[in-house]
DNA sequence: GTCTATATGCTGATAGAC
DNA sequence: GTCTATCAGCATATAGAC
């Protein structure tokens, strides 16, 4: 892990963040110290404060990126026509984009707590954000008389919580491939909100 | 919040865990100092050690009693005939027992990665058990052919994951009542599993 | 049963040399 | 850009008085 000195502006920066990453992920933020994640990357504690002002700013950056990242992608997500074909798009686009990402999503999930009061509005409302992306779907089929939904939040709450489920349980190489478990979702998904 | 020294044997145990499981779920276990509880319980920090070995120890303790608590509780709840009736009477069961108890949850399911390798696999077992409660209703209503479940496991971590997900917004007093909301939950699970 | 005092060590963050 | 050295504070856990 040594480093030796030098100059590696362009590339600490961001082994910074990752090495924050997977130990946030691991470990949980409190539980994680400058000095674990300077040794991670290489260099001494002092010299994190080059890429991040303070613990609390690194862990927000972190949550913030994932987040704009997630909306960024689903925007760019090509959407088809038909509430079906869209809440298809949707559960397929979530489950992949989660699997891809476990460290990122456990920690927007789990260092809720540990944000400032100002850093945690912000994240709430970048979530707030994607979750609509969901609600303004069902709403779609509904009027289309597609799906019957008796309450557009709690159905989007709910669909949201059971996709984001298979990251808790779900292991590369294990019983069922990626597509099979997200094919298996969606129809119960489809399911639980056809007319 | 100042304590006079005496004998409080019975009373400040019992003290130490709940100042324990609300600092826990408020704040995480690695934030939350043995000073911290002392003083929200009114004792010295040394004092808590007369009832605990050690912070693990009374983390492990804490995860263990809720989950021999809810398997107790399901076990004691009423079993109707038939699987869609029992299925209801898990939903409903699972919805308010977590509504009740949102510490406990919350902690059963955040502080997971802050177990000890030993404790973390006692605490695994009971939740499997409690799993595989579920997944013996879903495998009765696939064999009595009132069910279309593909998948057995992925079915129980999806309705899981879905009723649990229930504790990270309900707000007591907001716009619907646990009884609307348990009920909506139900249907888009009896939905997503009737064949 | 609880207190005070303390050991040993780690924490986030900064200052200044190179 | 990174290092070493350091500050002031808090961590868990224990010892011994009362």
């Amino acid at each position: 892990m040594a480093r030796k000195t030098g100059s590696h502006a362009n590339i600490t920066g961001p082994l910074v963040r990752q090495a924050a990453v997977r130990l946030f992920a691991r470990h949980g933020y409190a539980a994680v110290s400058m000095r674990r994640i300077a040794a991670e990357v290489g260099v001494q504690a002092g010299a994190l404060y080059l890429y991040t002002p303070d613990k609390q700013t690194l862990l927000f950056d972190l949550m913030r990126a994932h987040l704009e990242d997630l909306l960024a992608s689903w925007e760019a997500e090509p959407k088809p026509a038909g509430a079906f074909r869209r809440l298809e798009t949707f559960c397929r686009f979530h489950i992949r984009y989660h699997l891809e990402r476990p460290d990122h999503v456990f920690i927007a999930y789990m260092e809720l707590r540990n944000l400032e009061p100002e850093n945690f509005a912000a994240i709430e409302a970048l979530r707030r954000r994607y979750e609509r992306a969901l609600e303004e779907i069902l709403e779609e089929g509904q009027k289309a008389g597609l799906f019957r939904v008796p309450d557009l939040r709690l159905a989007t709450m709910a669909i949201i919580a059971m996709l984001t489920g298979v990251n808790t349980w779900y292991q590369e190489g294990g019983r069922l491939s990626r597509e099979a478990v997200t094919g298996i979702y969606w129809d119960m998904v489809r399911r639980a909100v056809a007319s």
